[in-house]
DNA sequence: GTGTATACTGTGGTCTGACCATCAATGATG
DNA sequence: CATCATTGATGGTCAGACCACAGTATACAC
């Protein structure tokens, strides 16, 4: 038969539990940081047993587009945006996926979003930058504090650049890189030119100078990317036993650790 | 009473699940295109109801790291890495994404990868490359087939950039403007100049000149968003009357745990 | 009154076990 | 030989009970 389209009352559940959520966040009857109703009431109100509803939830919480706190409820997310939480890390351990790789595509974002930051960055964006600087100058001596203020100098440069869509890749593969950074730092000896630098890139972004920002915001990482290497194990690499037929062979060594 | 303060193990089922896959595909026990054990079983040997394990199941297919076919069995996922499929439209409808941004994003990205294709492309991809382009100029007068060809054509170059990362970013942006693109190209009657601009980037590629092929491609997409706004609709706006602002400061400092 | 302990309530988390739906392979039928 | 019905494996859904956590109200000390 021809054209039988399926029309849609059909789709999985948890796929109508999404579509039911996007159309809510699409008319603006959710939004960011707002509450949805109690599983089991929602659930009933779709006509779908509460596990289904769970399934399509989780599905959502996954892509980090909601929040669910235990005994408080279900949330839309409203922190900055970003793509699903371990992804990358997983799509590390799936495609192989180097440190180098992920420093070069963070040059990449980055270079440009500061130069970005630096042609749109209002004046709140300046100030914020300018008491994170402030921060790291004093923090200098705590590497696991000064790094939260790093990471909150990055992010509000992303802000300022006026492109959520740009922040949101920064974002993803910065907390990907979040835990291999908080070992260097540690042992960082180093964080005054650390900080030197961010003021550096500051002062250009409020300086509204785009080219300088974006190099220098290049030259740091760069030199970020040095320091993580100095300690980097081996690259991940020959991890498969190279190329066998596919098929049931894995199932065998699963077992609970 | 002291504490019966359960020790360690503990975390959500989901979670467990989560993380134990994730041992399972770092050690190499579990590859792309693998197959997981049947639920039931599976679940039985993780000691956890069936239930939970779908739960930790659906987080990683929403993640794209597994794919899950009805009536057949649970695999890694093999394609070209992206994150979650619907994710980026659903941020969009979330934090407002509108299209320039979505293009501005591209563009930086897509001159990069241009530019690196150029330095790293292999011989296999030069080959590739130029048979989309004939098959472009071979279907000016069918916009959809046209479309995936050009589709491949992006994506054949990502992966010459030799950075599956920025594939994967490149992957997930262009993924969501594709529906648009298929409207737009539907009535775009000028798909000729298309076609030559991407043999123009093909050949900067080939002959391996990174800056003109990222010059090529952005020029590429400039007219290609262009193409694009001639009949956006009203781009959505009014997102939300109430829409409390925040601060700078207060946005950078939500999470940070 | 103040403060701490307890109970209660609302909400998500997990379990069980049955049954439904889909797909692929197999065998019966013509 | 081709087609179609059967069957087995596997994911999808359901219902309802019970567990665990967080926040708040209440009771009871002091």
């Amino acid at each position: 038969m021809p054209r039988t389209k399926q029309e849609e009352p059909n789709t999985h559940r948890a796929t109508q539990v999404v579509n039911h959520i996007r159309a809510l966040i699409e008319n603006g009857a959710l939004q960011p940081g707002d509450k949805i109703p109690p599983e089991r009431e929602f659930a009933r109100s779709l006509k779908i047993s509460r596990a289904s509803l769970r399934t399509g939830i989780g599905y959502l919480a996954a892509m980090g587009v909601m929040k669910v706190r235990h005994g408080v409820g279900t949330f839309v997310a409203d922190g900055p945006a970003e793509f699903g939480q371990t992804s990358l890390s997983f799509m590390g351990a799936l495609h192989g996926f180097q440190s180098w790789q992920m420093f070069e595509a963070r040059i990449i974002l980055e270079r440009q979003v500061a130069a970005l930051a630096a042609e749109r960055g209002k004046e709140e964006h300046h100030a914020a930058l300018a008491e994170e600087v402030a921060e790291m100058f004093a923090s200098m001596n705590t590497p696991s504090e000064y790094l939260i203020h790093d990471v909150r100098f990055h992010r509000i440069i992303s802000q300022a650049s006026g492109n959520p869509i740009l922040a949101a890749l920064v974002e993803t593969i910065t907390s990907a890189l979040y835990d291999k950074r908080r070992k260097t730092v540690e042992r960082s000896t180093d964080l005054r030119e650390s900080a030197e630098m961010h003021r550096e890139i500051y002062r250009a972004i409020r300086a509204r100078k785009p080219v300088e920002a974006g190099q220098l915001m290049e030259e740091h990482l760069r030199l970020a990317q040095a320091a993580q290497s100095v300690e980097s194990p081996t690259e991940r690499k020959a991890l498969s036993a190279s190329s066998r037929p596919r098929s049931v062979r894995a199932e065998a060594r699963i077992q609970t650790s």
